[in-house]
DNA sequence: GCGATATGATTGATTACTCAACAATAGATC
DNA sequence: GATCTATTGTTGAGTAATCAATCATATCGC
C-alpha cells in the first residue's frame, strides 16, 4: 500500500487542492525536526545533563556581546514567550550556569548572563552537538547544507538583510 | 545494516573538523518549525478547531487503507509514543472525528478509524493547511523547497525504498 | 507632576508530550 | 496445555511549553 511519497501529488479527484508540495515539506519538516530533537537531546542529557533548550540558552548568551541578554532577547531567539525563559532559566540559575543581572537605567529588565562555568559546559556539550548534528547531515554534501540553512532561515524570519 | 548511527565522524579526515554548518543547520531547522507550526497552529485551531497535532492524526487516517490504523502504527507515523497517542485520540473521539475499533483476531490491537464527519472536517483543514503551508514557503523557489524535502525526508528516516 | 499606555518579567492554569509501570493478550516452547 | 516472552495499549508522575492575568516600571501627552 505504499503510496508515491515523492514529488507527484496523489490527486484524488479534480477537486483536490492545488498542489500538496507545501503540505509536504511542512509533514517532512515537522518528522525531521522530531527525530533530531530526539537525537540532540538524548545526547546532550545523558553525556551533560542539558536539554536542548538548555543547550540553545547557552548557546546563544555565549554569543551575545558580553555573554549576556535581555530575558525577552533571549525568548526571540529561542522562538519562545517570555513565560518560557522564565521557566527554562529557572534550573540554569539553580545551577549557576546563567546569572541574573539587572540594569541600571530600566528596573523592569533583567539579563541572563552566561557564568564561566555555563561557558565551559556549553563548549563540552558543543562538540557532543557537533558530532550529533554532523551524522545526521552527514548524507548530504556541504555545500548543500549551506544552501538550505539559508532556505531555513528564510523559512524561520532570519532576516539577514536586516540593517 | 549499516550502523553509522554511533558515533563516528562523518568525513574520514579533512575537511570539517570545526565546521559549524550542521549545528547552524539543525538550529535554523529548530526556528523554522517552531515558526511554521506556530502559525499552522494557529490557524488550523482558530479556523476549524484542531492543533496540529490532531490535524495530522486525521490526515494519516485518511491516507491509510479504509481511512484506519492501529494505534501503535498511527504513533510511528506521528512520531509519537503509543502513550501519546492514547491522550490525543481521546478529545478526537470525544467529537466523534475519530472511532476506536477492535481487531477480530487480536483483542491487544485497537484501531482508530476517521468518520465521516472527520473526514469532512479534514478536507476543510487540509486547504488551509495548503495555504498556510504556500504561504510559509512562498519566498523560496520551489526547486529549493523540493531540494529541501528531500534533505529533511532523509533526516526524518524516511528512506525511499533501496540504497 | 499625572494619568494613559506600553514594556519586561513572573505566576497560575492548562495542554501536550515523555517515561516507567502496569494489564491484557498472543504466540512460542516444552 | 502450562508457562515464558513479546506486543499493544492505558495510566500516573513529571517536564516543558502555552496563554491570560498581573505587577512593576518607563514613557508619552498634557
Amino acid at each position: 500500500m505504499r503510496t508515491t511519497t515523492t514529488a507527484t501529488p496523489p490527486t484524488p479527484a479534480d477537486d483536490s487542492p492545488p498542489s500538496l508540495q507545501p503540505l509536504d515539506f511542512c509533514l517532512r519538516l515537522s518528522r525531521a525536526y522530531a527525530v533530531l530533537m530526539r537525537r540532540l537531546d538524548n545526547t546532550l542529557s545523558s553525556l551533560h545533563g542539558l536539554s536542548f533548550g538548555d543547550f540553545m540558552v547557552l548557546y546563544h548568551l555565549q554569543r551575545a556581546p558580553a555573554a549576556k541578554l535581555r530575558r525577552i532577547d533571549l525568548a526571540e531567539r529561542l522562538g519562545l514567550t517570555a513565560s518560557g525563559v522564565t521557566r527554562t532559566l529557572l534550573p540554569l540559575e539553580k545551577l549557576h550556569l546563567v546569572t541574573r543581572e539587572a540594569d541600571a537605567r530600566d528596573a523592569r529588565v533583567a539579563y541572563a548572563t552566561l557564568t564561566d562555568t555555563g561557558a565551559r559546559l556549553l563548549a563540552d556539550a558543543l562538540v557532543s552537538a557537533e558530532l550529533v548534528c554532523g551524522e545526521a547531515t552527514s548524507a548530504v554534501p556541504g555545500a548543500q547544507i549551506d544552501a538550505l540553512a539559508g532556505v531555513l532561515g528564510q523559512l524561520a524570519g532570519m532576516n539577514l538583510s536586516n540593517s
